[in-house]
DNA sequence: GTTTGTTTAAATCGCT
DNA sequence: AGCGATTTAAACAAAC
């Protein structure tokens, strides 16, 4: 039974607690916790706090009247709508999650992550620098975001930001409201993660200088010979439901290739297992030409597949299935 | 110069 | 009070 997590089902729900609740409902009567701020439901990730006693209470930019009062029953509320300009009670990694899992490919640049915020909450169209930073922090600091090196037909500043896929649950129930505990990886899970990350990104450094010092030949070029590799589009930003990709689980036995540009434009080896079942490659970069690919490219986007496709046998299907109107947004739980 | 990413430190808040 | 999760600030480096 999916369930909507707008703002204002969000304060349903906590009156309807309330009354549930004998205990919780004497607390939330007061309309306010001990320290004074509002009362988030019980087992809620912390919202986001939106007022406090110290040197952040100046930062609070709503009218007095949306301040106090939380949660009385006459406390201002959200439209159904939007948030309007009123923080949303998601956390930077909440956020940053539903902007990964939104995107066809479940991975964005940092650039992507900041629009899909700023597009969907308007609070966050101020004050940029402040929760851009702290977003950055939640990424690097959060074994749970995943940063994959660009595809070397794929670019641009950054690196591709995903989530882990044993990160998937970390939201209780699946509510982006929640947090079970913080997600952290063991030491020797996370050496592998970051070898292989490493030796992805190395790749794509000796992939992009060869091309660098063997330029390919113009006429090849001009004659449209090879795609022109480093201008295709980034993936279409419509949402769809797509099996997972995204995200990289070093627990995953496949066999390995050597990390060198001439090993991996050798043929595939055969496989004598199917299993993992064959994955589909990810359809190829959208060139507004069909044109004979270079070499290096396809051994690049084949090594780039082979990274994602390993974890596919483990990986969740998605919980969240995003849903955009022009105004509002929320996520739906799938059962 | 700007953006992206890492790291450290401190403050806040909810829970036990 | 202590702890863990989160937020915020800031310094710095690397990449573009």
């Amino acid at each position: 039974m999916p369930h909507d997590w707008r703002y204002a089902d969000l304060a349903d729900m906590m009156y309807a607690r309330r009354r549930q609740n004998d205990k919780q409902s004497r607390r939330l009567a007061i309309g306010e916790n001990a320290q004074g701020g509002p009362t988030a439901p019980p087992g809620a990730l912390r919202p986001a706090p939106t007022v406090r006693a110290s040197r952040h209470a100046a930062r609070d930019v709503r009218p007095a009247s949306t301040r106090r009062n939380q949660n009385r029953d006459d406390m201002p509320r959200p439209t159904r709508d939007s948030y309007g300009d009123q923080k949303p009670p998601f956390s930077y990694i909440a956020l940053t999650a539903m902007a990964i899992w939104s995107s066809p490919e479940r991975m964005l640049p940092l650039s992507e992550i900041y629009r899909f915020i700023t597009d969907r909450f308007p609070y966050y169209r101020r004050n940029t620098q402040r929760w851009q930073n702290s977003l950055r922090h939640n990424l690097s600091f959060n074994d749970c975001f995943v940063k994959v090196p660009r595809r070397p037909d794929r670019p641009g500043k950054g690196a591709y930001w995903t989530l882990h896929p044993q990160a998937f649950d970390m939201f209780e129930n699946g509510s982006l409201l929640r947090r079970r505990k913080r997600f952290k990886l063991h030491k020797g899970e996370k050496d592998s993660l970051n070898a292989e990350l490493a030796a992805l990104a190395t790749f794509n450094r000796a992939f992009l200088a060869r091309q660098a010092n063997a330029p390919l030949p113009s006429a090849s070029l001009s004659s449209g010979m090879y795609a022109p590799v480093t201008i295709c589009p980034r993936p279409s930003p419509e949402p769809i439901e797509v099996p997972d990709t995204s995200a990289l689980l070093p627990a995953c036995p496949r066999p390995r290739r050597a990390f060198t540009i001439d090993a991996l434009l050798e043929p595939e080896p055969n496989r004598s297992s199917p299993s993992p079942p064959a994955q589909p490659q990810p359809p190829p970069p959208r060139c507004p030409l069909a044109l004979p690919p270079n070499p290096y490219l396809v051994a690049a986007q084949r090594y780039h597949a082979e990274l994602l496709a390993g974890l596919q046998q483990s990986c969740l299907p998605p919980l969240w299935t995003w849903r955009d109107t022009s105004q509002f947004s929320h996520y739906t739980l799938n059962s």
